[in-house]
DNA sequence: TGTACATCAGTGAACGCGCGTTCACTGATGTAC
DNA sequence: TGTACATCAGTGAACGCGCGTTCACTGATGTAC
């Protein structure tokens, strides 16, 4: 039995019940079925824990983003805008320590993606450039854009994990949907004047 | 000296200092020069002190849109958008009471948005409808309209409150400019194919 | 094959801390007569 | 004008709680000889 992968999957479970804030040592390990002084086996404190979730988390996501199969770049940013709705919607807890939580291993615009430290963005970059060769999305900073598409998703999914939405999944996801449609469109063509 | 408005004043300040999970009594009512019992004589509990302070933060944030006097609608949002990112800025605690924390006092989409519950909203929606009916926006539900540009921007506010934005104050606002015009171009003109 | 010993995951009591809230109180202020 | 009393903001000690972390320990397992 590896305790460490159990200490892992309980301290998920754990943050998706209580939230960041709530998050303590004894109920992690009661549901690991260990006493807390037996997590100090594992991992130095608290924070380590914390931030060992927070890596794990971000793979969970970096497998869900490197499983889109589509090979049209504007299409892959629509799948990949949807996987990023359904992760923040099927798994809050790795969500929020990918995206919202201070694990002490999140990355920070424009530095670590410039960086290329973050695969997922580094990905959506490629299939802009790519539209944008391609004539389908305007000149511009890919980055940039990028940014702009995630945080339009980002406050979508921030304002449904903070209760603002009161809607059935469904409508949440079609939501989304238009939303996604919308935030390409406005990368499609010329700006236009006033 | 009126100790219930020195009271709400020093839990705002407290909600920016330590935010909403390290929010204590204790903490409040020293910043206030007073013993954490005598929080008692002016709210019933915790909670409902957290509650007044999000009614009195949204207070402020209505009185922020109101004071906006452009007439063109397009360019009311476009103020309206910049507001709502130096509220982010430069208010975070008021910011974080109003759209972040379940203070119990939050609006929910689309229940309470159409039954005119927030004023802030309803304003958006007003000048959406009137861009709609000089031709200058595309034909659409407007209040879906608001509520996606209001995420593009709580997008952007919440990756930054999150420390996921290494940007100087400049250069943040100066994103969050282009990412108003990236949306309000997306509402222009009718979809493109693909 | 048997014994001594090192390793190490896990234990259980205890620590000091800050928390929200209770309780019975103090003491200043204003008002009724 | 003076006195008795009600009001009420604020006090201070105490409560029970859950927290992260410390400490010295137990006891099973594997290995060296």
């Amino acid at each position: 039995m590896d305790t460490r992968r159990k200490l892992l999957d309980c301290a998920i479970d754990e943050l998706e019940r209580s939230g960041v804030a709530a998050f303590s040592l004894r109920s992690v390990s009661a549901a690991a079925g260990i006493t807390p002084m037996a997590v100090y086996r594992h991992f130095p404190n608290k924070q380590e824990l914390l931030e060992a979730a927070g890596r794990e988390a971000f793979d969970t996501w970096k497998q869900r983003v490197e499983s889109i199969r589509t090979t049209d770049p504007l299409d892959w940013l629509r799948q990949a805008g949807r996987l990023y709705m359904q992760f923040a919607l099927d798994e809050p807890a790795r969500f929020d320590a990918c995206f919202v939580m201070r694990t002490g291993v999140e990355r920070r615009f424009p530095r670590d993606f410039r960086a290329g430290k973050s695969p997922a963005v580094a990905m959506m970059s490629e299939r802009v450039v790519a539209a944008q060769a391609a004539g389908r999305l305007a000149a511009g900073d890919a980055l940039e854009m990028v940014m702009i598409f995630w945080a339009q998703l980002h406050g979508l999914a921030m304002l449904q994990r903070t209760g603002r939405m009161a809607m059935s999944r469904a409508a949440f996801l079609a939501l989304a949907g238009r939303a996604i449609e919308h935030s390409i469109a406005g990368f499609r063509g010329k700006k236009a004047t006033t």
